[in-house]
DNA sequence: TAATTGTCTATACACACTGTATAACGAAAT
DNA sequence: ATTTCGTTATACAGTGTGTATAGACAATTA
């Protein structure tokens, strides 16, 4: 059922083609088994990322950066979000597209996007003499968010280089709040 | 109707609240009204979109940016767009997930992006030596989004300190590929 | 083994939005 | 005085939503 749901939301139709009732028909279900086992449209959205995140390897981040230089760790940090942004590319827009749209999508896709605002606060937590690390946080959140990544993402250029260029941006900005 | 297609966007309801028949009923006409005046809904949205432009003085940018030193045309440019995201921080977000999630809304509103992403490239144009300019156009762009703002716009930060912060990492990325 | 529970299907209903169509109305231009 | 244009009122078929009910079936439990 959820692999139905990326199945549709990957499809170029865009927000037509994920209604329940396309949902139903794909996954060879009955609408009526699609709401017994989720409670919103919105609930399965966020299993659907999670499933995504998942079998990206995004629940194992919390760890693998817990002892790590700060440094080493927000440039594998952002190679990570880079591919799976770049992986997930069809996706990721049409997720944070439907949380603009609709409040209870945006709770619940919001609180997924605060796990890479944690990591990079805990990334930041451990450089020494950063000026405002508030600031700092919100500035590589964007940078490392998946529409800076779509906004790259254009004529044709390639996932490495993409990463490159928001890797950049990343050190400027540590660069300059360090002083 | 175009004021009633403004409120309606910039309202919390999101999506179900932008629907031609709401949008007739705010505008006090039929919903046979609607279609007369505008093909599609999505020809509806970018007149919106132009209307909310137009009033902001986006269409005047080209002849400002003309003839001007190309740093403190880029530092304009930041403040100007800092300022019209900022003023209308409740619609453009709406706008972008339209065009993520429907073919013909994208077509129209990257249409629309597209003039800002020109007016990045003549700047950069009147850079000298700037090593990949075609890049940091698009870096610029990123930058410059509505996107970026909007993920800046978080934890009540000032619109001023907002600007400061999309200010300083545009001045380091055209510091970057100057050299 | 027999009963219970849970999940599925099939089906129905009321509601909302879409896109198109048709007939009739009124105002403005010719 | 008549034509033209944009409008209203209304209807229709199609699609999606959310909820509800009754029956089929399988797994768990007594």
């Amino acid at each position: 059922m959820i692999e139905a749901g990326r199945k549709l939301l990957t499809g170029g139709k865009g927000v037509p083609a994920f209604s329940i009732d396309a949902l139903a028909r794909e996954a060879g279900v009955t609408r009526a088994t699609v709401y017994n086992q989720f409670e919103t449209k919105q609930a399965l959205l966020g299993a659907i990322f999670d499933a995504i995140a998942q079998e990206g390897g995004l629940f194992d981040l919390p760890q693998i950066f817990s002892e790590s230089d700060p440094d080493k760790a927000l440039r594998r940090a952002v190679a990570i979000f880079a591919k799976f942004w770049g992986t997930h590319a069809q996706v990721m827009p049409k997720f944070v597209a439907f949380g603009q749209l609709d409040e209870e999508a945006r709770a619940i896709l919001s609180e997924r996007a605060e796990r890479r605002r944690k990591l990079l606060a805990a990334i930041v937590g451990q450089m020494k003499s950063v000026k405002s690390p508030a600031d700092l946080v919100d500035v590589l959140f964007a940078l490392t968010s998946a529409e800076f990544y779509r906004l790259l993402a254009v004529h044709g250029r390639s996932a490495r280089t993409i990463e490159e260029l928001i890797w950049q941006a990343v050190a400027d900005a540590v660069e300059r709040f360090r002083t």
